[in-house]
DNA sequence: TCCATATCTATTAATATTCACATATTCGAC
DNA sequence: GTCGAATATGTGAATATTAATAGATATGGA
């Protein structure tokens, strides 16, 4: 089904910006205000909101209005299975890379 | 840690693409050479290549010739979890729309 | 009402990606 | 060696993304 591959498609590419990632994590442990990401992510507020549009576009955050304040929340739990999945994918590239390296050395 | 957010966004970013996604399904029932590929995908065999080496700069692919051949494979098993991950989210999604047409629906 | 704060949107230049096409390369068969 | 098949790489135009800036909107308080 060509909609599935589009969603993901959409999906991943929503992750694919160490911005955006940081501010997921950042969410992790819990709603975040713009200006609290911001300071933690010390870079221009429009910057982090043009960030957070782009998730809540494709619905990966949801938002909450509170007077002034926005909060925000990472919509499915299932994006920090993603973000764990990956690091470990990143582990076990390292991990293979330190066998080719002593399996190198021992040919000398 | 920055490498780690720059390592997840290039692994997403090779992830976010429609035709590459096709792929990586292709290639989670065993290995195919481009040739495979290119039948089940109805696409150019240039473009297939581009495609592929794409996923193999960023490691996602291993990559076995035999003669005028090239197999491929996936790299890393974890990949096949980001993808199914990736489906619940959106098998999530249609839910809760469901749910809010229903929830309308009960107003009326 | 006026002001300051918080957030969002619009714009634009720089950069990156995609797609299609042309050209290379590699290998086996003859 | 030459040919054809399989795969890879180079190029360039169209499109998309990024990042920075400026401007707009909304809210609560003096």
């Amino acid at each position: 089904m060509a909609a599935m591959h589009d969603f993901k498609a959409e999906l991943f590419k929503a992750l694919g910006h160490p911005t955006r990632l940081r501010i997921l994590e950042l969410l992790s442990t819990g709603e975040k205000t713009v200006s609290e990401l911001q300071i933690a992510l010390e870079i221009e507020a429009s910057s982090v909101s043009q960030q957070l549009s782009i998730m809540r576009s494709r619905q990966l955050l949801d938002a909450r209005k509170n007077g002034t304040k926005v909060f925000y929340t990472v919509r499915d739990p299932l994006i920090g299975n993603l973000l764990s999945i990956a690091r470990q994918i990143f582990e076990n590239q390292v991990t293979n890379m330190n066998s080719m390296l002593e399996a190198e050395r021992d040919l000398d």
